[in-house]
DNA sequence: AAGATGATTGCCT
DNA sequence: GGCAATCATCTTA
């Protein structure tokens, strides 16, 4: 079914997780995102406006931001009206199906930490930045709603620098796929962190 | 046109 | 737990 996505990336993030998202021929159950809103968000790409990279946050809903960082790819759920950037960060996922796909782009990766961190996320999936705009109702890719944890924790984003004082980042406690926290050092400095 | 930066990972101690 | 690798993007000259 289709979720809806229509509104901020903070009311969408905590339904996100527990929902399943389909690449190809792998299916991943998410159990750990973090929200990131726009012009209000320091800690967003979309805090200083558009920009070429960040041109699909601004765009209408469900649809998917992919961009690199360190050699790697972040996937993102673009939420909000169209004009607003807000996206929900997919930091990590279970792999349901697709196990063949998933073990051969992770050689050597045990199964629990497949798909765990944003980038490992990605490269289970097969999603690069060729992916950067993708419907997320397409036939490639495939959002579907599914049972929500019996608990859900939340606390500050991982690695973030700034504005690391919004508890902006959900996960399912109950999953061995959640990355361990790691607090960026502004955290840690101003004592918020870790 | 060049330099700094970052929503990360994985290896080293 | 700490640090280097690695690269597209953004900032500044």
């Amino acid at each position: 079914m289709a979720l809806d996505l229509s509104g901020r990336a903070l009311e969408v993030a905590p339904r996100l997780v527990g929902c399943f998202l389909r690449v190809g021929e792998v299916m991943v159950r998410i159990v750990e995102v973090e929200a990131y809103e726009g012009a209000d968000d320091p800690a967003s790409h979309a805090w200083r406006g558009p920009t070429a990279r960040n041109a699909v946050m601004f765009g209408p809903p469900g649809r998917l931001y992919v961009y690199g960082l360190h050699g790697h790819s972040c996937a993102n759920v673009v939420c909000a009206p169209d004009g607003l950037a807000s996206a929900v960060l997919l930091r990590a996922g279970e792999v349901i199906e697709g196990w063949e796909d998933a073990r051969r782009r992770r050689l050597g990766v045990a199964d629990a930490r497949l798909a765990r961190g944003p980038g490992n996320l990605c490269r289970t999936l097969g999603l690069t930045r060729a992916d950067d705009g993708a419907a997320l109702a397409g036939p490639r890719v495939e959002l579907r709603d599914g049972p929500r944890p019996a608990t859900l924790a939340q606390g500050p984003r991982v690695n973030v620098g700034r504005a690391h004082d919004r508890p902006w980042r959900f996960w399912d406690p109950a999953s061995a796929a959640v990355s361990a926290y790691k607090a960026h050092p502004a955290a840690r400095a101003a004592g918020t962190g870790g």
